[in-house]
DNA sequence: TACGTTTGCCTAATGGTCTTAGGCAAATTA
DNA sequence: TAATTTGCCTAAGACCATTAGGCAAACGTA
C-alpha cells in the first residue's frame, strides 16, 4: 500500500478538518475515527495519542499559517506589508477557525523551536526593516505585533466586538493605521 | 459523619484555587471531588455539569479581574494609570495562572453581558478619558488595548518571550511607553 | 511466480470519565 | 419534637483513551 509516514499524514489532515468543522479542543481519537470510518484503536498506528495527534495539528496549522504570511508580504513594504501580513493571519483565522486554535496550542518548548513558529517571527521581523526602528527596539515591536494580532482576533472570534459599534471590520483598518503610524514615530527608550 | 459543609460558592472557589493549582483546562468534576474529599456524583447538587462548573469559576475570574483594575486605576489619570491597568491584569494572570485561564472561557453571549466583562471595558474607557482622543476613535482604542493586554500575556505565559534577549519585562515596559505616545498623538481617521 | 514482511485495520479488555437516579442520616426549621 | 432540607452516599449507563494481540491484504524481493 502506501509508505509509512503518508498515512499518519492523511489522518492529521483530517484531523485539521475536522477541527475546522467541530472546533480544535473537540479533536479527539474517537471523534477522528468516526471521522474516518475506522475504530478508534487503529488510529494508534498512525499516532501516539491524543496529545500527539492534537500537537501535529497544531505543527500543521503552524505552517500554513507561516506560508500564508509569506506569501502576503512578498514584494510589499511599509503600511502595505502591515495590511497585508495583518490581514492574512486574521484570515486565516476565520477561513480556518479549527487550524487556527490548533496554532495556539501550547508545544513543549522543543516541540515550538522545531515549528514554523520561529519562521513567522523571523517574518514580522523582516516587515520592520521597511520602518527604521533603532535596533534595541525592534524586538519589542515585534512582541507588541504579535500581542495585537493575537489579541485582536481572539477577541474577535469570542465575539467581544460584535455588539456594539462601529464594526470590527472598522476597528482592525483603524487599528492598523494606528500601528502603522506607531511605527514610524516609535518613542525613544526613556532609560 | 462530618459533613465537608460546601455550598455551591464553596465549591466554585474551590475550583478557581484547583485551576490555579493544575490549569483551567484540567479542572473537572472527577479532579475537583478528589481535591474536595467527596464522590464525584456528590458535586452534582452543587453545579449542574462540567460546563457550568467552568462557566463559574470564568465568572468569579472576570469578576476578581475587574476589581483588580478598578483598584489599581483610582487616583491616576494618563500614563500613570494606563500602566497600573496594565499590571493588574498582567499580575493577576500571573498570581492566578488558572483562574487567568478561566476567564478566557468562552461564555455564550447572556451569560458574558451579565459579568464583570462589560464593568472592565467600561474601565478601559475611563482610562481613556485622560487621552484626548477624537470621539469616535476612543471604541478602536479601547479595543487596541483590549488586545494587546491579552495577547501579550498569552505569549508570555505561553512562553514565547523567555527564550530571547531583551527580557519580557523590558518589552513589557517598553510598550506600554509606546501606547502612551500612540494615544497621545493618534492618527486621523483616512476616511 | 512464490515468500516473507509490512501495513492497516480489527476485536477484546482495562480503567478512567461524566452524568442521572434513588437513598440515608445529619442539620435545620417549625 | 416532628417535618423538611441539605450534603453526602452507592449504583449504574454510556462514552472515552489506551494497550495487546491477531489477521488478511499489499508490498518488495528472490
Amino acid at each position: 500500500m502506501a509508505r509509512a509516514g503518508l498515512a499518519a499524514e492523511r489522518v492529521v489532515r483530517a484531523g485539521a478538518e475536522l477541527a475546522d468543522e467541530i472546533g480544535f479542543e473537540r479533536v479527539t481519537p474517537s471523534e477522528l475515527a468516526r471521522k474516518l470510518g475506522i475504530k478508534t484503536a487503529s488510529l494508534y498506528s498512525h499516532v501516539k495519542n491524543a496529545h500527539d495527534l492534537k500537537t501535529r495539528i497544531a505543527l500543521l496549522a503552524l505552517e500554513e499559517l507561516a506560508d500564508q504570511a509569506s506569501a502576503a508580504i512578498a514584494g510589499r513594504a511599509g503600511r502595505d506589508a502591515l495590511g497585508a501580513f495583518a490581514n492574512a493571519y486574521r484570515d486565516y483565522a476565520f477561513q480556518h477557525p479549527g487550524r487556527f486554535a490548533a496554532a495556539r496550542f501550547r508545544l513543549d518548548a522543543a516541540t515550538a523551536a522545531a515549528s514554523a513558529g520561529p519562521r513567522h517571527s523571523r517574518m514580522t521581523r523582516a516587515l520592520l526593516r521597511g520602518y527604521d526602528l533603532p535596533e534595541l527596539q525592534e524586538t519589542h515591536a515585534v512582541r507588541l505585533l504579535g500581542s495585537v494580532f493575537n489579541g485582536y482576533v481572539e477577541l474577535e472570534m469570542a465575539g467581544s466586538f460584535s455588539h456594539s459599534a462601529p464594526s470590527s471590520e472598522e476597528s482592525w483598518t483603524e487599528i492598523l493605521d494606528a500601528l502603522d503610524s506607531l511605527l514610524r514615530n516609535w518613542p525613544a527608550s526613556s532609560s
